[in-house]
DNA sequence: ACCGTATGAATGAATG
DNA sequence: CATTCATTCATACGGT
């Protein structure tokens, strides 16, 4: 009963009932992340693990998982739109003082800023280390579970999650 | 001197504190476009553009800030949202009626309603040209600014139909 | 003063 | 990776 790997439909609480008190709603099927797997990702992100691989999806995702329910697929998600929408916040930023250059200096927290070639999950190397409260342990973990070594074991676990786009509407 | 083309913040002196004066951090104030913005808005929506392209939203947006403090990022909220509701009206509506037939008459005013679904931005041609008041003028204003010419260079997409990952490993 | 609605903003999920 | 859709959160505003 391998529940994990594909994308969760999150089930637990936060019952949803139709306007019209009709019960017969499928009753969201959206991840909705925990505040504590936010700032376990977003660590992650701003380590440097801004497109991780598979494995490494899957660790995070095994990682994720301890507080709360979340499938491979949410964690791949996940990164794919926090690149994204970092590299567009980063271009209006960019713009904006080009536009403005008293704005600079300001640069509020918009995210990490991933490099712009094709970081492809940099890992170690000179990741930008940044904020280190209480989440940082959720790392040290990750690094002893060898996120960062991609020490992935010869098991495949059938857990090829491949093709996602199969979601139940 | 175009000082932004972020999301805009309204800045007209609305500093918001809590209830009990207690300032709940960023007071993040949203947008509240003018009578006469929302005008301008809706006509072009209506006039057909109901998802400008980025120079687009840029012209656009160029053309609200004259009446008032607006940003790219406001003009593509509005769009996106404009859209997604005009569907999910034109869909209860429907759905009211395959429910409840005797409703069908009644078929009030909820908007334009986007004619189908991969409308990007079906600027000219058969542009359902609905009405024609005053704020017709900045239509005007618009058309010969060049927004229905979308001098955009050719947007080659990467589309490497990115499956789960593609990592070089 | 509270409450319900309209709507700007954010983000997860998908598609190409 | 870019763009779009759907759903949800937050809040400005009008009604009672």
């Amino acid at each position: 009963m391998e529940d994990s790997n594909r994308g969760h439909s999150n089930s637990s609480s936060l019952q949803r009932f139709a306007p019209n008190g009709n019960v017969t709603g499928p009753v969201r099927t959206r991840w909705t992340p925990k505040a504590e797997q936010i700032l376990i990702l977003e660590s992650i992100f701003n380590s440097g693990v801004v497109n991780p691989t598979k494995d490494e999806t899957a660790t995070i995702r095994r990682l994720l998982e301890q507080l709360g329910p979340v499938g491979d697929a949410n964690v791949f998600y996940w990164f794919q739109n926090r690149r994204s929408r970092s590299r567009r916040r980063q271009r209006q930023l960019q713009a904006s003082l080009v536009a403005d250059p008293r704005a600079a200096g300001v640069a509020q927290q918009v995210g990490g800023g991933v490099q712009s070639s094709s970081a492809s999950s940099s890992s170690s190397s000179a990741a930008n280390v940044m904020l280190m409260d209480d989440s940082a342990q959720y790392l040290f973990s990750v690094s002893r579970m060898g996120l960062m070594e991609s020490t992935q074991s010869p098991v495949v676990r059938s857990s090829d999650v491949s093709q996602l786009h199969h979601q139940p509407g």
